[in-house]
DNA sequence: CTTGATACAGTAATAATTCCTAAGTCGGAT
DNA sequence: ATCCGACTTAGGAATTATTACTGTATCAAG
């Protein structure tokens, strides 16, 4: 664990930022979760670990490893930030009932490297970053709203968990 | 223009949706646009040539075409609602500097459609809707970032100035 | 034309994010 | 090891985008 500190010190580091033990705290949580959490989550998970730990900080220093380029803003529901310590181009299912966000990797890489190449070659546009993102139904609401057709669109609901 | 007006008509009639001057006007402009306009942008274009549009209307209005599936919102920049009278599943580019955000249609739809296909052949997911965004550069905006490259990012030389 | 339902405008409220400033902390130089 | 300057933090206030509420006006079916 020693060990595992110096991989979040020296990501900082190397981005040229200050290690202080809230960015090493936020930091871990990001690299350590599958979840994209938001600012308001990421400070109530630690809010427990460091007291008094302020969302202002969050926001910053979120803000910061964005543009370092250590995190990625995910866009999820369009008006919460969605964090992602997740380096490398990949696509997220968003699940349009209960805002979960998944990653989705592995197979489909290559056909969205196709893409990015695709678009690079036919347009003039400078490609930095992407955010591929599929609405629809998480497995467990996808069962949920089988059992229960109650509304077919228009849900608006957040998240309740993680 | 009458018989564009019936256009406007037909879409909000079979949308079960009121045809009122506001929403003939809000969907009338949205139709005729390349751009993806927010609900300010909207309200500002409208209200000289409908003095005393509500911005509330307008927000209301594109609420309920995008529940009607006549509209779509796009994750551009990420704390503003843009929206999108273009049906059929396409790519979205967006500036970082200024903005901007145009369609990717054409030759790039076939790729898409892959990626949406392996999606849902390999995960539980019920997918309903996508919305894909590259960010980068437009081309206006990278010429004028070539000639004065101010700030270089993606290279940890970042000055934490903000 | 009447009438019931719905949309409108205006105001207030909410939620997320950013700004501001004093106090605190990091880390390179002494 | 200590100090100092610069960067960070915390906390609250301010800002921005969006939604809720409410009385009035308008639509469209009969």
């Amino acid at each position: 664990m020693e060990r595992q500190e110096h991989v979040e010190l020296g990501i900082l580091r190397s981005a040229g930022l200050r290690a202080t033990p809230q960015r090493l705290a936020i930091l871990r949580l990001l690299l350590g979760t599958q979840a994209h959490p938001s600012p308001e989550t990421v400070h109530r998970e630690l809010s427990s670990a460091y007291l008094g730990l302020s969302l202002n900080t969050v926001y910053q220093t979120l803000r910061a490893l964005e543009k370092a380029r250590v995190l990625r803003r995910v866009g999820g529901e369009q008006n919460l930030y969605r964090y992602d310590a997740n380096a490398h181009p990949h696509l997220h299912l968003v699940c349009r009932q209960c805002g979960r966000v998944d990653d989705c990797n592995g197979e489909m890489m290559p056909l969205l490297d196709d893409l990015s190449r695709a678009v690079s070659a036919r347009t003039a546009w400078e490609l930095r970053d992407q955010d591929s993102c599929f609405y629809g139904y998480c497995p467990h609401c996808r069962e949920s709203r089988e059992l229960s057709p109650k509304d077919k669109e228009g849900h608006h609901e957040s998240q309740p968990g993680q």
